[in-house]
DNA sequence: GATGAATGAGGATTCATTCAT
DNA sequence: AATGAATGAATCCTCATTCAT
């Protein structure tokens, strides 16, 4: 399970560079897309800092460094803003997992679901500022629930093709996943998961799947064979 | 798996009051108490109008058909109002829910841990205004969480004891439960979710927690004793 | 100088009574002057809270015990109140005021006047919530000058007529000792008074009335008969 | 006895501007500047409509021309813009005084008292609104009482220095001076007051501060070098 | 007389949005 | 493109006042 890399996003973003050398001669984005990448950033920012609300344009405007009436030449309603703060937060998530580990070295999709699952809720766990960005985004943003669908439903339909699990309704089975996922992440957030839950939530979601118990628990708590997720500090 | 019942809460007693004295055209609740339970009901009006954001406390007065001020002479702010919300709206999924049928004449906590999960997400599908309201609470509020908790905690621990369900970590256990079932809620509201949503979703559960497929399935679609929901409209 | 002593308000009262015992089968005060009492002394505590703003009615009746539709039984604005509040207020002084050393036994306006500045002043170092609630109504309220002024105006008339004080004109003369006086009381208020500040108050006034340094200072700092206050908590 | 003329207060530099690029037509000050004057102007005609309570922000900015929401661009709350207000206000009557008459020409510090005694009183006399907002500021703004003891103390103390005047207490002289130039301020305001209350005063206060009555008298009643103050409409 | 529920006007404050520079 | 001053609608909250009981 991973998600979907963004890569026309990725894309505008040199791979390793760090675009913040303020005099840089020759700027690597053009002014454009660096004021809407500092906007999406701050707002990234700005969700994270809690609170149930919705965010308000003036306090992004503010984190950003900008003035308030430059929002407007980048979005027109705060909901575009929202929808496109889905790119750097996923981003985010993805520049952290070790994906080669995930998708290249693992054939069974059932591993690679339950590393999926314990990396994204370990990752909650690391990074605290995101899980919680991503979960205010979660109740009131459409496309983050879907994006996050398209990676888990790649691993489900490969696992179900193969026989390997047994998901007889598609859409509930997403249900399960994500819904489990973020009610995780919220407990991570409020204190109340200790550090094996995303172990735990992988072995039940593989039993549901029909694994036996013995095997869901060997595939859910196995050791992978590179770290899941990098250290987001560094990645930062 | 049911939810308290709140007795108490029919019985709310107007502070200061003598007007019990029996000369009013059969006010059954004094006059302050109606006017508090108005607002409560108007409070789930508005919340089952939808949106993200808060809603706002001009909007519950005007609906319920006060004035604006009213309202601070029974909550002092929108978060008190929406703790107490959270009674009637969990009262009317009771009230519908024909109770008797799954405490009862049911023994075996399995069985009454899937009806308790069908009931849910059959009375989101009966009806969606409440499902809207709970779900919009659901993210803001957390006594909503904790009190749906108490319930489904208490078949889990029954079902554990006697080893009818194999539960090795209770929290990520309540995590995969109320995750699910509110992912499917949502899907309900979004329409994403055919009638025998949850039919599938307890099964998965039920699966999770260690049952063999065959015997989840079996008591996730079993006909239960009586109709687990009662008509929602007629319950109005 | 000493205040009117508000002979009908005192009228009210049997003298040395405390009509507080709850139960009394003959209520000394009759009903509807006991209720009004009550809203009057809830009124100087309200004051003496401190703020800038005019005070609320509500919470007035809150602090006298009342529900805030009794305060209209009683008074039509708050305007009303607080003319009214200045009795209790200056009340509260006079009883504290130990009258006779000031008016029986001394011949001298001069010093009578001395004494009654000195009076004042003490007296606010000693009750500061007298001298708050004072200070509040100061400002707001053109009948307590007034009736302060009458005070004042006795002792410098009888000063003037036996030429032993030199007031050229009456009115600029009482802006300087009421003027004096109520800042001196701020200062009390805000910390910046010692406790010699009425004596300094009354030497000065003296002065300014025309009498040599030496004498102003000699009658200023005289040590009266007996204690020019009584202890205010006990005249509670 | 000359209030500090607060002459940065002109060159009130807006935050972050380019505009003094000299392309508009001749605005002095910034715009940012200008509106902060306007408002710091509307709140003054506003204290001098009178009234006992506080002034209403909606009011001020109504009065200035603008929209509500423009007042929180400039402060944080109404006591931020009362404690600015002090500025322009005392600015008045600065902008009234003949200054130099009295810094430069007047050696004694007596005279010097007494002049500006009687000019702070003729000037409440002559610009009734300005007596009218400072009454109103005195009661409920520490800063403005402050500003104005810096310059009384400044010939107090000189005075004293050279044993021209006999101030034993220096905090008392202060609350002597002070509290009856405010009180003398409220006569002059309620019709109280004839036109050389001022003088009166003054004498009254070179007298308590030691001087015979006959030399009191004579500073206090002495004509100045130059008038005390301007024509207040012509300052306009 | 006393109560206290209900009212609604008034004022504070926030914030999305516009627009001239 | 960016700025940031200005706007005014929306909302919160308080409180004097009324009135049925």
């Amino acid at each position: 399970m991973t998600l979907p890399s963004d890569t026309t996003y990725a894309a505008d973003v040199p791979r390793g560079s760090h675009t913040s050398s303020a005099l840089a001669p020759v700027p690597r984005l053009g002014k454009r897309a660096r004021t809407r990448q500092a906007l999406l950033e701050a707002s990234v920012r700005v969700l994270a800092r809690g609170g149930t609300g919705p965010i308000s344009i003036q306090e992004v405007t503010a984190e950003a460094g900008l003035a308030n009436g430059t929002f407007y030449n980048y979005f027109r309603t705060r909901e575009e803003l929202l929808e496109a703060t889905v790119v750097p937060l996923t981003q985010r998530l993805v520049s952290a997992l070790n994906a080669t580990a995930l998708r290249e070295h693992i054939e069974d999709p059932a591993q690679r679901l339950a590393f999926g699952v314990r990396a994204f809720i370990d990752y909650a766990i690391a990074d605290p500022t995101w899980a919680i960005a991503v979960l205010r985004l979660w109740g009131s943003n459409a496309s983050l629930p879907r994006r996050a669908g398209v990676a888990v439903l790649g691993d489900m339909r490969a696992a179900a093709k193969r026989r390997r699990l047994r998901i007889p309704d598609e859409r509930a089975a997403l249900d399960l996943v994500q819904g489990t996922v973020i009610a995780s992440i919220r407990s991570v957030i409020e204190g109340n998961a200790t550090a094996d839950r995303g172990k735990a939530i992988a072995a039940f979601l593989l039993c549901a799947f029909g694994l036996p118990a013995r095997e869901a628990e060997k595939l859910a708590y196995a050791e992978p064979p590179a770290p899941l997720i990098l250290d987001p500090s560094a990645a930062e």
